[in-house]
RNA sequence: GGCGGCGUAGCCAAGAGGCUAAGGCGGAGGUCUGCAAAACCUCUAUUCAUCGGUUCGAGUCCGAUCGCCGCCUCCA
């Protein structure tokens, strides 16, 4: 089977074909980080992490860049109003980035370029786009013209003509030639500070979107697979991003773009600008689980806004309860057999109907869809007859490999308190001696404490925020 | 104003011309159970924003209308 993407540039459903066999090589546009990135800034990262991770699954090996932008005008106002110096803002920030895609299960990439280390390889780039006729110099600063790249607007459909000029006016707009160039390079100003670098053009710093394409050169090459971003970087961040790569290189930057779209808040973008956002350290404080927050932003499609909400983050958990019975009942296989067919049978349609969705433009609700139907399969078959323990080791090795993909689906188990094992243990004692009041009084003295007790058919289950044990 | 996306059950959400419109949450009834929960079974869209059109056939294609969102300024 084929696996088919959304393009943006071609704006259509496009067969994928990597450039090298068996290698996808992708840039994924990372974090500003003059202050920790929020929920929404994290949506896009869990849609490239399922983007690595479906290609891996699908047998590629794929190598991911995701850029560290610790350069530019927030940065250096930050640091400014603090008083420091840009990395000693940065690094924590940075820091607690990494801390929060391990929180979110976010497999790492294989780089992470940080901008403030790859000056002179931008340096390089803008001196090409002089060479080649492409950028001007004015007052210490460089800008791209961008009515010398032809097909300028091919990515996100602007016309030339009808850019119309933004509320906003940039201080050094009279110095281009064209309100609508941008800058590749800004000379030094009071308000930078300690900040800039030596350059041909005089001290200064590299303009926003010159870091993309010099870093993804770097590690990537002049032309690479796919780029990925949230769809707010269409215009102007990548649209200029094409304009210097291909001005500079004379070859097609990139073979596929792949846009996220926004997480919204009571219908509108979660944005730092609008003031109406959580971090995931907000989310979690408020009592959601890193589990839930993760299947809620996984499990929608990722060119659909999604609407995070505590009603959302609720149905979250029920799904996962529910996708969690499946592991429960593979540990309970025991005793010998061979895996039955019907079962061997539900297993592969489940990992099949998964493997069709998921490499259809990551199709991950046909996917849930996949799993679920597993689900019910295996209750309505264990329900006849009890699975042997081989048939229990098959679900659990289908659970691991899509769990590959996921990331959500085995939990990380906590070690229950001693006295949280020895109640359940007395309350089984009286349950056999049938003295229900005891056994109730325990259930609830339990509950209290945040342990939740059910009995079922394999035994007793206690639930911990998370953590979920089976003790017999 | 220009560009892009979306409108499918109470809620979330698949579907990309043709078997009975996936799946999840929630809800209703039943089986099981000391009770609770879980699990299982059954039910919960004659219809896909509206109106036209193309077609033997449309939720799916085309046009118009209405509504929502994003981008056009830094933004994931």
């Amino acid at each position: 089977m084929a696996i088919v993407f959304y393009d943006s540039l071609r704006k259509k459903r496009t067969k994928f074909e990597s450039m090298n066999p068996g290698i996808v090589k992708m840039y994924t546009c990372g974090p500003t980080v003059y202050a920790d990135a929020h929920i929404g800034n994290f949506r896009t990262y869990i849609f490239e992490d399922l983007l690595r991770r479906t290609l891996k699954f699908l047998g590629y090996k794929v190598i991911q860049v995701m850029n560290l932008t610790d350069v530019e005008d927030k940065t250096i106002n930050a640091s400014n109003e603090q008083r420091v110096p840009l990395q000693q803002h940065t690094a924590p920030i940075i820091n607690r980035f990494f801390e929060d895609l391990d929180t979110l299960k976010i497999e790492r990439a294989e780089y992470y370029p940080r901008a403030t280390e790859h000056i002179p390889l931008m340096l390089d780039l803008v001196k090409k786009l002089i060479d080649n006729g492409y950028a001007y110099e004015s007052e210490g600063s460089i800008y791209f013209r961008i009515e010398k790249f032809k097909s300028y607007g091919k990515l996100s459909g602007m016309k030339l003509d009808k850019l119309v000029r933004g509320a906003r006016v940039d201080a050094d707009e009279y110095e281009k030639d064209d309100f609508r160039d941008f800058a590749l390079w800004k000379a030094w100003s009071e308000e930078d500070g300690e900040v800039g670098w030596d350059s041909p053009y005089g001290r200064g710093r590299p303009g926003w979107h010159i870091e993309c394409s010099a870093m993804s050169m770097r590690y990537l090459g002049d032309e690479f697979d796919i780029h990925t971003g949230g769809v707010d970087n269409i215009f102007p961040h990548h649209e200029n991003e094409i304009a210097q790569s291909e001005c500079a290189t004379g070859n097609k930057f990139v073979q596929y773009w792949l846009h996220s779209a926004h997480l919204m808040v009571d219908g509108m973008k979660m944005s730092k600008s609008l003031g109406n956002f959580f971090t995931l350290r907000e989310l979690i404080a408020k009592g959601y689980s890193t589990r839930s927050i993760r299947y809620v932003l996984l499990t929608s499609h990722y060119r659909q806004q999604i609407n995070l909400s505590g009603e959302s983050v609720l149905a979250a958990k029920a799904a996962l309860e529910r996708l969690d019975t499946l592991r429960h009942s593979a540990d309970e296989g025991a005793g010998a057999g061979e895996i039955r067919s019907d079962l061997a049978k539900s297993i592969k349609e489940s990992e099949l109907h998964f493997t069709r969705s998921i490499e259809d433009d990551l199709g991950i609700s046909g996917a849930m869809a996949a799993l679920f139907e597993l689900v019910s399969a295996v209750h309505r078959f264990s329900n006849k007859s009890p699975l042997n323990q081989k048939e229990g080791e098959a679900l659990l090795n289908f659970w691991k490999k899509v769990d590959s993909v996921l990331s959500f689906l085995f939990p990380e188990q906590k070690e229950l308190p001693l006295e949280v094992l020895e109640s359940v243990q007395i309350r089984l004692k009286a349950r056999l001696d049938r003295d229900f009041s005891l056994s109730d009084k325990i259930r609830d003295d339990l509950a209290s404490k945040g342990f939740q007790i059910k009995d079922t058919r394999e035994g007793t289950i206690v639930i911990w925020v998370q953590g979920r044990e089976l003790v017999k």
